[in-house]
DNA sequence: AAAATGCAGTTAATCGATTAACTATAAAGC
DNA sequence: GCTTTATAGTTAATCGATTAACTGCATTTT
């Protein structure tokens, strides 16, 4: 029916051994014969069959990048720039991209392993791994190529790509403290993402170089999207008494604790929310609560916000990871990468550094728009 | 060095035969010997060999989606929408999900065709084409179970999933007009992706009805993404006289016109780059300027600005695309499909409906929550 | 002149399943 | 008692490439 390898060295008179030598560029075909085949080749409108490649080959040319099972998490803007970077580098490789979703199925019956044994995939990519992905420590055993993306897990000694989370808490909190706040409230991402607990550090870092203690009052939970910001800078303000809608019981007899004049959220989305929220109860952003956010998703420079942020290239990670994960393939070179990206802080609207007033303090505000970064040590 | 079916068969004392018919649930097999190869199965650790399997069956359990290609892809929240639609249901149906974006490449060189010759697929779902794709013709000819998806072309016949763009259209407009707005003005996305022709046919049939006359001079090109719904925004906002630094010349010795007092955007993205502008104005939405977008994603209930738009459920559309692809993959059924999903307003706070106050025109205004929809016949 | 090397291929095994066609045995039908 | 039917398998061809090992011939080396 459809045309083969078989049917083309028939057509040239050569054995199907020479077609496949000149469709993989050996030089151990003469020109003439090249040239032969390569017109019967593409008169014949024959392309060669995956799957016996594969069969033979023992290879896929495909890569599978999993991703956290979060309904609708392709809308996610965060994961849609990371994908955006590996898909980018694999298809100029040559590379497929499967994509899989790490639902309750998938670890539960060991699919990212069956993918391996069944021969579908060369390699894979785990973005926004969790402490409760440790069953990837299977990947430890086997020689598989695996890379994580985004996140990581310190007790497995597994490669991964990442932004400098660190840092990035630092340079954003420094940043406010710099503007002289003395009182930041944090919101932090879910800690089972471990860059939630890195970012959180950074944070924690920046209070105690400039002395000030950290207060758990004004450290908040979410998870990671614009909805939980929300509702964290909300409970917040609550218990700052700016919410006029009081509680009884319990929550009210708690008495009111100073507010924070400064926010900085573990990621945009969240910083998002918490903008929201402020505007809702009548504040406004950066004049009585200035907010800094980390990731730089595209959304930050379009919205109405103009929000600072820190800046890490997600897209870029991507890349990177993808283009790491193709090296391991193909020199089979079991090699662990742990790669650190660096991060900027990107001044916009939300911090009230471009204001160029005096703060509070009294000092002149100082923008550090690209501050040196040293490049912190991975963590195993 | 890996486990195979033969080895199963051997340690089992039966054929390979049997060992695959016992993978495939055959009833050829009593329940002693499946039971036996079974657990043998389960033992040793065996896995299928795919790359055998797809040689052998001549399909591959995989899929691919085909999203434009337009940098940075896959944070854009409408793909991203459909793309969880369709993984959900693919995977639940044990179909591995390719992802390609239309580059230059990919359309020239025609691997959307090398795809399905080189057997790596067996099906393809089409995101948002364009009139630009011309080259989809090739899937009218030959039998590849092919679907557009949020989008068509005209002029080809080929299976497609969409909203009811013509509908949405027309009940956004409807629905400012009830609220008393007779100068409405549009912005549209790029008119080469089909459903933006579709959406101010809609426009202006609303129009029509309530005998108001389409104004080109406050129909404004944009391309469906933020910045230029904001830019549009701008421009007419210009137009009318509202910006105080105008530009000499030509633009400004057009004259000014009247401001609209509502706009339709063609998308919610667009929607919230218009309000981002009219707020920059100093101007208030809804007060002075009333805004419906359309595609009810997610971030338009997350934000600021609680916007009205039109919802068709981008999900279920990537799901209900997938299903039918499935089905005529499995079904080897090559009927053409040409499935419209209904739409429904979603009134929020952008269009000044829920204010429940008087319009301008002095009549009360109604609220139309869940409109009837006259499901529309297919263009062709 | 014999041996070594290079060139341009060919032969045939191999990758690991699936499945149409066949067989052997037992049970049922008439 | 012979034929038919059902059950539970087996045999062996097949899917379509790739590639290690080999061949035959020409040229170069010694």
């Amino acid at each position: 029916m459809t045309v083969k390898l078989s049917d083309i060295a028939k057509q040239c008179g050569v054995s199907t051994a020479t077609v496949s030598l000149v469709l993989s560029g050996s030089s151990r075909i003469s020109r003439a014969t090249k040239r032969r085949v390569l017109r019967v080749i593409k008169q014949s409108g024959y392309y060669p069959n995956i799957a016996a490649r594969m069969l033979s080959t023992n290879n896929t040319k495909a890569l599978c990048v999993v991703v956290p099972h979060i309904s609708h998490i392709f809308s996610n803007p965060f994961f849609g720039e990371v994908l955006s970077g590996i898909y980018d580098y694999a298809s100029k490789n040559d590379y497929k991209i499967l994509l899989e979703a790490a639902t309750y199925e998938f670890c539960f019956y060991k699919k990212y392993l069956q993918l391996f044994k069944e021969r579908t995939i060369d390699g894979m990519l785990y973005v926004g791994s969790t402490l409760d992905d440790a069953y990837l420590i299977d990947f430890e055993k086997d020689n598989m190529p695996f890379i994580q993306v985004g996140s990581y897990i310190p007790e497995l000694n597994l490669s991964y790509v990442i932004g400098d989370n660190l840092t990035g808490g630092y340079l954003a909190t420094r940043h406010l403290i710099e503007l002289g706040h003395r009182r930041i409230a944090f919101i932090t991402g879910n800690f089972k993402v471990v860059s939630a607990q890195d970012r959180f550090m950074g944070y924690k870092k920046a209070l105690r170089e400039a002395g000030i203690p950290v207060d758990k009052s004004i450290i908040l939970k979410a998870d990671f999207d614009e909805k939980t910001g929300y509702q964290a800078m909300c409970k917040l303000l609550e218990r700052c008494g700016d919410v006029t809608i009081r509680r009884f019981g319990k929550e009210a007899s708690r008495g009111v604790i100073a507010r924070p004049t400064a926010v900085f959220a573990g990621n945009d989305l969240m910083a998002l929310g918490a903008i929201r929220a402020v505007e809702e109860k009548k504040l406004k952003v950066p004049d009585d609560i200035a907010v800094v956010g980390m990731d730089n998703i595209r959304m930050s420079a379009a919205g109405d916000s103009m929000l600072t942020t820190v800046e890490y290239n997600i897209y870029q990670m991507g890349k990177v990871a993808c283009e790491e994960l193709i090296k391991q393939i193909e020199d089979s070179a079991d090699g662990q990468i742990k790669e650190i990206l660096p991060v900027k802080l990107v001044v916009r609207e939300t911090c009230g550094a471009n204001r160029r007033r005096l703060s509070k303090g009294g000092y002149v505000v100082k923008v550090i728009k690209n501050p040196s970064i040293n490049p912190p040590v991975p963590n195993n």
